[in-house]
DNA sequence: CTCCCGATAT
DNA sequence: ATATCAGGAG
């Protein structure tokens, strides 16, 4: 595994990608939202936090204030207030608030479709931005989240820490339309087999590509 | 790099 | 007690 070149790492997660597809059948988005703006919402509350606990919240939330502009008119203490539970909930009321703002202002509302668009949003990373890209428009976006990191790391894809780095190793070698399911892969099976804490490499489908296997 | 931060599993 | 949860800004 010395010197992997790019047409080897391509091959290697090509396999990965297929038979993670075979174990995780329905893999996708585990916010629940009704529109690109309540997924935007969503994936803020979701940093440091189970997505279990953001649904819970926001379905309350999403009941009251449904988008943009109701959101728009709420305090940011009424923004915390709701969203509590979720943690960091000062920066992400304020992050929210200030979204909210913005896109009723410079963009009538609506949620814009492009990366570089996204990231300017105040409280919005390129991890929120590309969720919102690849799960409300459809338009390929590679997430580097937490999972993604532990995993391409322990696949010895990359080895750092560094989100925008991994981003553009892992975008050389797989296929932009397997981007977003990629993502919602790792999430699957960073949660349910190669957990954080300890993973479990004798329930790993994908052990044998894996140079960090127990 | 540090800070923001509650809920939960171990 | 401590690590971890679909991060982002300074």
């Amino acid at each position: 595994m010395k010197d992997e070149s790019t047409n080897q790492k391509k091959s290697r997660i090509t396999d990965i990608i297929k038979i993670l597809k075979e174990e995780y059948p329905n893999s996708s988005c585990s916010l629940k939202y009704e529109s690109p703006f309540q997924l935007l919402v969503a994936t803020i509350l979701s940093a440091q936090c189970t997505d279990e606990r953001v649904n819970k919240v926001t379905s309350v939330l999403f009941e009251k204030y449904s988008n943009a502009e109701s959101f728009r008119k709420l305090s940011n203490e009424q923004i915390e207030k709701e969203i509590f539970s979720t943690g960091f909930y000062r920066n992400k009321a304020k992050s929210i608030k200030n979204i909210s703002e913005e896109i009723c202002e410079k963009y009538d509302g609506i949620v814009p479709k492009t990366l570089e668009s996204l990231v300017k949003l105040r409280g919005v990373g390129r991890k929120t931005a590309n969720v919102v890209l690849g799960n409300a428009f459809n338009i390929p976006g590679l997430v580097v989240d937490t999972h993604v990191i532990r995993i391409a790391n322990l696949l010895k894809f990359v080895i750092t820490k560094n989100a925008v780095v991994i981003e553009r190793e892992l975008s050389k070698i797989i296929e932009k339309k397997e981007w977003t399911n990629f993502g919602h892969l790792c999430i699957d099976h960073g949660r349910a087999v190669c957990i954080a804490r300890k993973p479990n490499c004798v329930k790993c489908g994908i052990s044998n590509y894996c140079p960090s296997k127990i």
